[in-house]
DNA sequence: TCCATACGCCGAATTTTATCCGACAATATT
DNA sequence: AATATTGTCGGATAAAATTCGGCGTATGGA
C-alpha cells in the first residue's frame, strides 16, 4: 500500500483547508468542502486510513523557543554502509537541535536541519556531535537566512485545469 | 517582539503534546498537561498570541498525492541582489512542486525542497523553471532517499535536567 | 433493460467538548 | 497592610463531534 490514492475535488478541498490550519473544526472543514459534517468525518477517516494524512503537526517559532539560529549541515559519512548509517540516523534524530534529516544522493550523504541557541551552541554541536565522530568524514555548515516552508502540497493536475486556491503563503 | 518567551513546564507539556498531534482536543490537551480545560484554553491563547505557536499543519504522504520523487535543488543565482532575489523567491514559493525554500549562506544561495510526479517531471522542473532562467547560474539536484522531519522542537535546557518525553520519533 | 448491491452522503439525536465567566488564591505592587 | 494583577479552577451554556438509520445514485450482473 504505497500507491497513489484516488482523490476527488472534495478531498482536495479538505486537504487544502487542513494544510492551512490543521486545527479547523470538523464543522468548519465541512463548510469549506461544501459537505455535511458527518460526511466530512467519513472523508477524514478515509484520508487517514488510506495513509494520505500522516499526522497533524504544530508549527512553532524556533526563536521564541530559544533557538534563533538555524543551519543546514551537509554530512559525508565515512564508509557509508548500513551498519554505520543506522546508528548515525538514530543519534541525529534524537538530538534536540535536529529539526529534520535527509538521506541524499550526491557527494554529501546527509543533510541535517538544526536549530541552535546561538552561534556558540551551533559550533559546539558541529564539533562535538559531528566532526568528533569517526563515521563523519566531512561537515559543511550553512546558516539559514530565511525560510519558507509548510506550504500546501497539491497533487499534479491530471487534466488541463488545476484548482486555484489563490497565492500560496509559505510562511516566512 | 521577537525575543524568547518564558515558558513553564505546563507550556512545554502542551507544546510537546501538540507537536505530536496538533489536532488533540482541548480536553485531551488539558489532561496531558495536568490542568483544567479552561486553563488549557488560556494557555493556548497565550501561546498563540505570544507567537510561540505560529500554526497547525497537516502532514501528508507526498507519494499518495502523486508526487513520489522528492529532491533538493541547490541554486546559485547570478548577481544575488535584492531586485533579483525577491521575484525568484516569489516564483519558487508559488510552484506546486515546492515544499520548502531556504535562503542560505555558503556557495549556494538557495535550497529548494521539491516533490515531483516522476523523474521526468523533475527534469522538466529543473530545466524549465530553474536552469532556463537568466538569474539562475547553477543548479545541483540531489534526490532524497529518505527523510525524517517534523519532530518536536524543544527549548534548550536552562538548568541541569531536561524533561524526558521518551525517544523522539521523527516519522520516516 | 431491469434488478441487486454497494457506496457515499445526509440530517437528526445523543454524547462530548469548547467556551465563557465569576470566584478564589497566590503573587506582585504601592 | 491594602490593593492590583495574574493564573487557576469549576460550573453553566453554547457549540461541536460522533453515531446511526435511511436515502439516492452509481455500479455491475443477469
Amino acid at each position: 500500500m504505497d500507491q497513489t490514492v484516488q482523490l476527488d475535488p472534495v478531498d482536495l478541498d479538505i486537504l487544502a483547508a487542513l494544510q492551512n490550519d490543521a486545527r479547523l473544526s470538523n464543522k468548519e472543514l465541512a463548510a469549506a468542502a461544501g459537505i455535511a459534517p458527518s460526511t466530512c468525518l467519513d472523508r477524514m477517516n478515509r484520508l487517514r486510513e488510506s495513509g494520505v494524512i500522516t499526522g497533524y503537526r504544530l508549527q512553532v517559532d524556533s526563536a521564541k523557543l530559544g533557538r534563533p539560529i538555524e543551519a543546514l549541515l551537509f554530512i559525508r559519512v565515512q564508509p557509508h554502509k548500513r551498519p554505520l548509517v543506522q546508528p548515525f540516523v538514530e543519534r541525529v534524530v534524537n538530538q534536540p537541535e535536529t529539526r529534520a534529516l535527509y538521506h541524499l544522493t550526491g557527494p554529501d550523504d546527509f543533510l541535517v536541519h538544526v536549530a541552535a541557541e546561538d552561534a556558540q551552541a551551533l559550533q559546539r554541536l558541529v564539533l562535538d556531535e559531528y566532526t568528533a565522530r569517526d563515521e563523519v568524514a566531512l561537515v559543511h555548515t550553512n546558516l539559514i537566512f530565511q525560510k519558507w516552508e509548510g506550504g500546501p502540497l497539491l497533487p499534479p493536475r491530471d487534466d488541463g485545469h488545476a484548482r486555484s486556491h489563490g497565492k500560496r503563503d509559505l510562511n516566512g
